[in-house]
Order: structure tokens, then C-alpha cells, then sequence
DNA sequence: AGTTTTTGTGACAATTTTATGACATGGGTA
DNA sequence: TACCCATGTCATAAAATTGTCACAAAAACT
């Protein structure tokens, strides 16, 4: 299973000698050299993971991860941003878009290397494609469509959306806030509360169904996604 | 709730600097300013990250990255590397030591402050919180779970945490005024007695689950969890 | 044995936290 | 424009948690 690896690079000879050290390391290597071609890039399959330079003609790279971040289905590539030495202002203001890792130029391809393994280890990926099944209830992201035991039931976006983000992190407990980064998305000023309600019709929605509630309330902590939990007595 | 960074550099106006940076952003600092220092840096509490100089006098900085890492109670805690920029090499080595991120000198103020709340981000919650287990009971900190035998076992947030902290410090005597600071938190007014209570009610759901008691009442000065004690001859 | 000190327990009321129904808003569409 | 739907927020109901107390039980001490 290659990972595959998107390069938004326009110094064609550098692009060329990352893709070099990518194949030699048992990655899949896709190019780009624009903002455009970068954007033509990434759609399905998606890439498991983006090399981007922060200069590109006709669009920053800031703007290109801006943008990618934002979208539903692509927030979740990680994404490793390219940076000229000397402005160090602007490594800071890639993370604040939500840039998971950068790379000073010149760099040493061991330790590109290094940094992809690194965020790709840390990012623990779910192919975003690929429909999830849990107990009987199946999402299918391509399809937006969601079945408990073949019969459809219908979600608002939102709701789509949190259960989506709930069957990628099953078995873990996420306060309001987290889920509201996660599936709202960050920077986005929405009251705690909120997150009950879309929970609840979340679990109407699913339970209506004639379907088992999967959500659990974790009071004091928040909410957690699991199957059946034996109760003690 | 400030964190707590432990700064290890040789060069006092540096570290200095850090410190100030640090404590301007919220962060809590404390200094080292060599290997031997640091190791007596690193107790209980235990630093939230550190800041570790690449280059220390009377041993370097990556051996003493790499002892923590090898440390079962340090491991979890993330390092930050500075390193001086002419050697690519030794970041790389870095990351294999376990390190989980580095700046190279210099640096901005902004630019650390951004990884190191983006370490903290990434590495602090997965790493701090792995699942513990003692004689057949399992308390997983991310699911919020407590199991024993695999049967689930509810407590309220407070059995919780006080649970939690037992097992991360079994085998020792905590007076009630130790626990109170510990689990409920510094400057809270609560009553000595309250800990009995609750102490009561993590013993009944404990047992109540078929589970032997692993709370010992030690008279006169407090509790201790720890595992079957031999009875005294 | 009697007394004092310390801890265990059940009950309870106050407080905190969550569930739920209703409603207003705003975007999109016929 | 009128209508529909999704969404965020509130008010209120419902439920769970928590700190204390009073008293029982146990241990320590004289």
C-alpha cells in the first residue's frame, strides 16, 4: 500500500529531486507546480499526504492550505509546508492555518524523510474514501449516505458530518470544544451548548432507526462514539 | 492549569530570553542549564514538554533526550530540540532519538511559542494518556473508561479522577489533604472528610464490580492503592 | 473496660450538567 | 414572495454528581 504524496512545488529541478527521494523511499509521488495544478490534484483518491511550497505563483501556498483545510474532505491530509530560510514570520503563520509540519530549504532528503514518516505517523490516517461500517450502521462519504442494516436514514449536513467524525474516532471521549473544532471547524463561534443539541438529533436520527445509540454521554467530559458496552450491575 | 516547560541550555542570556518568552505567553518555566541539572529537573511533577539545548556542556543534549525516551515515566513527555543550524544531520538523528520536534537557532519568539503549542497539541494527548492496567483492572484515560475483566464499571468525574490518579501513583501513602490538591485541585475549600466519602464511593463500585479492593486505609495518615498486601505475621 | 480518635456509611439538599422541546433566523428554491 | 429546511440558541425539565452531616463502627490509647 504506497502512500501517496502530492509535491506543489514550481523550481521544477527541486520538485524533480523530491519526487527522486520520494520513489526511492517507497512513496507514490504525484507533481504539481502551481496553485491550479494543485487543486486539480486533490480529489479522489485523495493524496495521503501534500509536500507544499509556500511561494507558488498565482497563490501563496498559505492560500492553497487556507483552503484545503477548510474543505470537509480534505482537512484531514496533512499537509508539510516548504519554506525559504529567511522569513521566519511566515513558518508561523503556516501553522495557524493548520499546516501540520514544515520543511526549511535547503533541506537534506533524510530529513524530509524523517519529517513525512513523522506526520504521517502522527496523523493516524483514515482513507477519508472508503465508506465505514460499525455494528450494522454504514456512512458512505462518496455516497453522503448513511444505512442502518440497508435502509437508509437521512442526516442533516451537520449531523452527517459528526457522525462521520465519530466513526473515524470511535472509543474516545471528545468535549464540545473538540468536536466543535473538528466537525464545525476551528474559529468558528458556536455556543457549547449546541453540540447537545446536533447529539441529540443525532441519536434520534439513529435511534429512530430502530438502531442501538452509539453515543455515549461522558458527564463532565463530553461525548464518546462506541459499540456496546457490557454495564456493571 | 499552566504548563509547566523545562527549559535545559547552557547559554544563561538564551535561556533567559526563553524564559521570558515563555512566561509572557502563559507558560510556566523552569531552568536548567546542564545535563546533571536537568536530570534533577525531571521529577514529579513532571514538565509538561522541554526545551532541550542540542549542545550541553558534560554531555549532550541528545543523550539526555534519549535517556528520557528510554524512561518509562518520562517517556511521554515531548521534547523540543534547539539545535544550531549548520548540522542537517544531527535533526535527523534527533527524531530518531524519539524528539518531537526542533528549532533551529535563532529563532523567533513567535516561532517557538507556535511549535511548542503545536507539539503540545499533537503529542501531549495521545501520549500522556495510554491506557493503564493494574491486576485485571484497566482505566483507559482517552475512552474515559474504566474496565475490569472487561466489564465496564461507571464512576462519577471525581471517582474518576481520583481513581486515575491511584493508579498512576500506586503504592504510596497520600494524606487526604494530598489527594484533595492532587485530584480536586489546589486552593479548593473542600473538607478533609470529603475524601473518605468518595474514597467510599470508588471502593463500592470497585467491589460492587467483583473486583478486590485495592484501596488500603493507612490510619492516622491516609490512603494508598497498591495490590494485595501479605497479611502481617 | 472505658474513653478518645479515626474511619466507614447512608442520607440529603444544593449544585452542576445534560436532555429536550420550541422558536427565530437565514439561505436556498420553487 | 412564500415556503422549506437546516441550524443555533434558549428556557425548562430531568438527571447525575457532589460536599456535608450525623451516626455507626473500628481502632488506638489509658
Amino acid at each position: 500500500m504506497n502512500r501517496q504524496i502530492l509535491v506543489v512545488e514550481d523550481e521544477a529541478p527541486i520538485r524533480e529531486m523530491i519526487t527522486f527521494v520520494l520513489e526511492q523511499n517507497g512513496f507514490n509521488a504525484i507533481e504539481a507546480e502551481d496553485f491550479d495544478q494543485a487543486k486539480e490534484k486533490v480529489v479522489e483518491p485523495y493524496p495521503d499526504l501534500i509536500l507544499l511550497d509556500w511561494m507558488l505563483p498565482g497563490g501563496s501556498g498559505v492560500k492553497l492550505a487556507k483552503m484545503l483545510k477548510q474543505n470537509e474532505y480534505t482537512r484531514s491530509i496533512p499537509i508539510i509546508m516548504l519554506t525559504a530560510r529567511a522569513d521566519e514570520e511566515d513558518k508561523v503563520r503556516g501553522f495557524d492555518v493548520g499546516v501540520d509540519d514544515y520543511v526549511t530549504k535547503p533541506f537534506s532528503p533524510k530529513e524530509l524523510i524523517a519529517r513525512i514518516k513523522a506526520v504521517i505517523r502522527r496523523v493516524a490516517p483514515t482513507a477519508l474514501e472508503e465508506a465505514i461500517e460499525f455494528h450494522g450502521m454504514k456512512l458512505d462519504p462518496v455516497a453522503h449516505r448513511v444505512s442502518i442494516n440497508d435502509s437508509n436514514i437521512d442526516l442533516g449536513p451537520t449531523e452527517f458530518r459528526l457522525l462521520h467524525f465519530f466513526m473515524t474516532h470511535p472509543e474516545r471521549v471528545y468535549s464540545r470544544e473538540q468536536l466543535l473544532d473538528n466537525v464545525w471547524g476551528t474559529n468558528v463561534y458556536v455556543e457549547d451548548r449546541t453540540v447537545d443539541v446536533h447529539i441529540r438529533r443525532l441519536r434520534k436520527a439513529i435511534t429512530g432507526a430502530g438502531h442501538e445509540d452509539f453515543i455515549q454521554t461522558v458527564r463532565g467530559s463530553g461525548y464518546r462514539f462506541s459499540g456496546k458496552i457490557k454495564a456493571s450491575v
